[in-house]
DNA sequence: TCGTTACTTTGGTATGTACCAATTACTTTC
DNA sequence: GAAAGTAATTGGTACATACCAAAGTAACGA
């Protein structure tokens, strides 16, 4: 720990110490409340919240306030575990919001990643998911038609990864996963309750058949406060 | 890409239009300048830049200025590919520095990981890795004497991996890898040259032998904007 | 030529003020 | 008791200013 004189310093560590230690629960006292307790301008209050809220021990909601942040979830994204799946088992009330679903022309980087020319026929999803009520991740899912026919036809409010078993028999595939920090812009940022250019994790995944061809094109955008990847494995020197 | 009337929201698009097309390489102009230029206040700016920041795009030295990042390192830390050849490979220049080697007692964590008890002996290293002369991550990694007899009596500034290998059989072994976002705070921070406070990426590492038993404990401080996270496998749904 | 000194520029910290829009709490009305 | 309207509170944005310490630069002297 850091023992610096810079007053946002000092606040920081003395919040940070109220929150671990559960001094400090729920929502935080407002902020010219906190100012006027630590003795300081409210811009130097808001960045010692700004770090707090960079290390994942708060977060602020719309405009209401300050919150002591929730235990993360824990994600594999290299298991296909289903959301439900792994949600409910660390014990979190897990539910989806099935945001839009449309028929579309894939990007410059989506034709790319799945080996599609411009034209071509994309089925794509967009989705909120959320853990006790807090939404944690927006999904944008990209199936490609060609590869899936008439996926379009499916209720894709339902399990993905049993349609792609049962009714296209992709029962093994090869994951390529990509994991860096980003901002959330609207309407994003909007869709996980929180504001214009706030810290997140973008998940990017293709997912192939055997044979290495490409058939779906996955963008997650997490709460960066929300998750904790984890993986385990076997590995040869 | 959002079309917000905020002054901030502004400056931050323009930015990134003239970093994404190239238009502005190296460092930036400095803060005082480009607030005449945009006709806006510093800490307007300075809102600006740290979005900038945050989206990965530029980086600030010391007390030097703003830079623009450098393209990403891409890392798979589920493969055991040594730090020189996965940076070569990406046509970086690559080097180490070990900060420090020590015996000492575990912390709680690490007791608890490696399941040892508070007075068990671990020799420590900490080192800090750069590519082409940018300090990137800070490596702590912890080693049970217990479990690898006298690997405080080798040379920890060669590869380790080979070492495990060859002179204590760990052909395979079980990886536990987590990665969260984090803050950096000094004497990290400083050693990756960037502020206290800073955005970072964490990863913790467990290494176990194929029983299960764990002999190595590492931390992993990087800097949030030379990292990107990258996974292939096999998945059977 | 090289190292030291003095000066200027730069980002880092900090304060105070102001206004807005959205949320929240309260009061009134039906 | 529920709905509608009103007032107060709150975070979000934005400005101007000030000072400091470190970094960078220019002048100077050995």
């Amino acid at each position: 720990m850091s023992t610096q004189s810079f007053a946002y310093a000092q606040v920081r560590e003395v919040l940070t110490k109220q929150i671990t230690e559960q001094q400090l629960t729920g929502s935080l006292p407002s902020e010219r409340e906190l100012c006027a307790t630590f003795d300081i301008a409210r811009s130097t209050l808001r960045q010692a919240l700004g770090q707090l809220e960079n290390m994942g021990l708060i977060y602020r909601k719309n405009r209401s306030g300050w919150y002591v942040c929730p235990r993360k979830l824990k994600y594999d994204p290299m298991q296909h575990a289903s959301f439900l799946q792994y949600t409910t088992a660390q014990g979190f009330q897990p539910s989806t919001e099935l945001i839009e679903q449309k028929k579309q022309k894939p990007c410059r980087e989506i034709a790319t990643a799945l080996a599609l020319d411009g034209r071509a026929s994309l089925t794509s999803i967009l989705r909120v998911r959320s853990v006790d009520g807090r939404a944690v991740v927006v999904e944008n899912l990209n199936f490609s038609n060609k590869h899936l026919p008439n996926i379009d036809k499916y209720d894709l409010s339902l399990s993905i990864s049993v349609l792609l078993k049962n009714t296209y028999q992709h029962h093994d595939v090869l994951y390529d996963i990509a994991v860096e920090s980003c901002c959330l812009f609207n309407p994003i940022a909007q869709l996980l309750d929180t504001y214009d250019g706030a810290l997140g994790l973008k998940v990017t995944r293709i997912v192939r058949d055997l044979n290495g061809v490409a058939f779906e094109f996955d963008r997650e955008y997490w709460r960066h406060d929300a998750l904790m990847i984890e993986n385990k494995a076997k590995l040869q020197f």
